[in-house]
DNA sequence: TATCAACACGAAACCGTTTTCGTAACCTTT
DNA sequence: AAAGGTTACGAAAACGGTTTCGTGTTGATA
């Protein structure tokens, strides 16, 4: 086991003096040739490699981006990481993941830790009890420690920083709007139990197209259900309840889940009724029918975060620029739950 | 933006010199009973924390933990990713996640760079190419400087090192008795292209039940695919070209994609034809009909990945204990594809 | 009263870098 | 030969902690 060269080792064993080292494998003019290329030779055959640790003490920079997210096993936050994890490694940064697991206590533990020097900044999407709580001051504290922030999906107008989402009310709009092109009038709305950003603009958007359109929100045409195991019974007494012939879900698991049910019920989708969910993730492409589906563009949403958070980090204090919210255009991408 | 608050900002605020402050924060006994509180009390209520990075150098470990996975969308790599932030967190541990995306370069970047200081050890599951290539000079680099380093599911023997693998060739070899006591003869392997020990061990397995029973192992009940964008054509072919009964696909997808090109060609799931596939994600809980699949049980394996690595961490240099193996038993999970 | 331990604290080294500044030694110039 | 300018390097501070060791003050003891 060899243990690590350091600065000091080299200049041992090559009696120079620390600081010689250091200047000689930067290339420092200050250096002479003799002694920068003895050194350089020396560094490569025992391949030196600067401590990052060190490193990160003296520049006040770890090159690190501490991402905090609320799941991982959820293809939209798997696809945005990824975008993160891309773009972060593209600029030289590794990324610290925590997972808040939709609780409020470990995204609070979770941002306090990374806060004290571990990363340079965060990407983060609220957890489902943060949303609730409406408690952000583990988020004001680390903006007010000059930590950038950008906040992706689940984001809150409480908290200023820099924002990616999606024009959720917009796409829902105009998913609702595909429906009524299709002569549908009993539009339902699945969504979940509770509360996130996300959901209520899709149902702002949901509503808006039907007034537009004259027709009446009905309360009974609304489902919520909780975000995780979800019975199936609910879902049976809702379509039994209410006759429904077309149904946005603000997620896909929802809908294949509403999918099978109707079809055990004697329903063809998308003769009878249609579907449209959110996510375009794994299921959608391969549910039967396959689900048409608001695609959220996680990649280019987590590439977009950590451009905008990596611009913050590089950025010198002193020229502060104005937060900004940037607005991914979701894409509504038609497969065999709708009729095109 | 207020600054982060340092030992030597207590001390000179304070009036007492840096060790004091610092001893009294961790109620050491050298300092006076009062001159503690006083240190505490400030300390409260400017919510001081120490600086992490400062501490790494100091002791020599950063508590972070490297992962390098060759995918993070997808849904066994998540999985064991969940578990390995659950317990590193548990034992104040963060992940840090390098994505290789399959690529030996860049598996090699990503661990040499986190193996300069910046974790305390490595849970790695090795790239497609890395295993093509048998090229593991990088992870010999990482044991022989003492970074401990566990690998899970795709793993080499090369690698001298501690593993925590499903017992592939067993499960599948069960899958197989599946069949052939269901009666069936005609059993395909769907399998992938590129060279995995994984995908390999799971032929074995397939392929020693069937000779166990006598059945001859055809090369036309073979079919290979490309890890990503499957061409549905070749599926197609392969199934109009062989009578098969039953097939063995070593994931999910490759699976959920064949039952949807057999129940095309006319095949009633699974009167017609079994389907057993690996890795028990979304797709084969939703897909209709629903997948009877091997649960790799992702999470758990992260866990002992953690589990062990952490072991080896913090184990004293010296009572060097031998690597080992855990070996994880994948479960059948019955499901509509197969009759049960 | 001289001695000595106990107490309470500070100085300084250390982790591994970078960087500023100081300074010998040599070279050039007049 | 004195003055000034390079050249090439080393010492030391700094980043923010921990820890070892030294030491002044106090109180108890002989």
């Amino acid at each position: 086991m060899k243990r690590k060269l350091t600065l000091k080792d080299i200049a041992r064993e090559l009696e120079v003096s620390i600081s010689t080292v250091s200047k000689a494998l930067k290339n420092s003019e200050e250096i002479g040739r003799d002694t920068t290329e003895k050194v350089q030779a020396f560094a490569k055959l025992y391949n030196y490699r600067p401590n990052n640790i060190a490193l990160s003490l003296k520049n006040k920079r770890t090159k690190n981006i501490g991402v905090v997210i609320p799941d991982i096993v959820h293809y939209f936050f798997t696809t945005v990481f990824r975008g993160i994890e891309k773009y972060s490694n593209l600029k030289g940064y590794n990324v610290i993941v925590c997972v808040s697991d939709e609780a409020f206590d470990k995204e609070v533990i979770n941002t306090e830790l990374l806060a004290n020097g571990s990363i340079d900044g965060f990407i983060m999407s609220l957890s489902a009890e943060t949303q609730s709580k409406m408690d952000f001051h583990h988020l004001l504290e680390i903006t007010e420690q000059g930590i950038p922030l950008v906040l992706f999906d689940r984001v809150d107008d409480h908290v200023t920083c820099d924002k990616v989402i999606l024009n959720d009310k917009e796409i829902a709009y105009q998913a609702v709007k595909k429906f009524l092109g299709n002569r549908r009038k009993n539009i339902a709305l699945i969504t979940t139990e509770s509360y996130f950003n996300v959901s209520v603009k899709r149902a702002e958007g949901y509503e808006e197209a039907l007034i537009e359109a004259g027709i009446p929100v009905r309360r009974e045409l609304r489902l919520t259900l909780p975000y995780r195991d979800v019975n199936e019974n609910e879902m049976r007494q809702f379509f039994s309840a209410a006759k429904v012939d077309a149904v946005l879900c603000v997620n896909e698991i929802f809908a294949v889940q509403c999918m099978a049910v109707v079809q055990k019920m004697g329903m063809k989708i998308p003769d009878d009724i249609e579907f449209i969910g959110f996510t375009d993730g794994m299921l959608s492409k391969y549910s039967n029918p396959t689900l048409t589906t608001v695609a959220q563009h996680g990649e280019r949403m987590g590439e977009i975060a950590a451009e905008m958070l990596i611009e913050r980090i590089e950025t010198e204090i002193g020229e502060e620029k104005p937060f900004r919210t940037e607005i991914i255009e979701g894409t509504i991408v038609e497969r065999g739950s709708t009729v095109n």
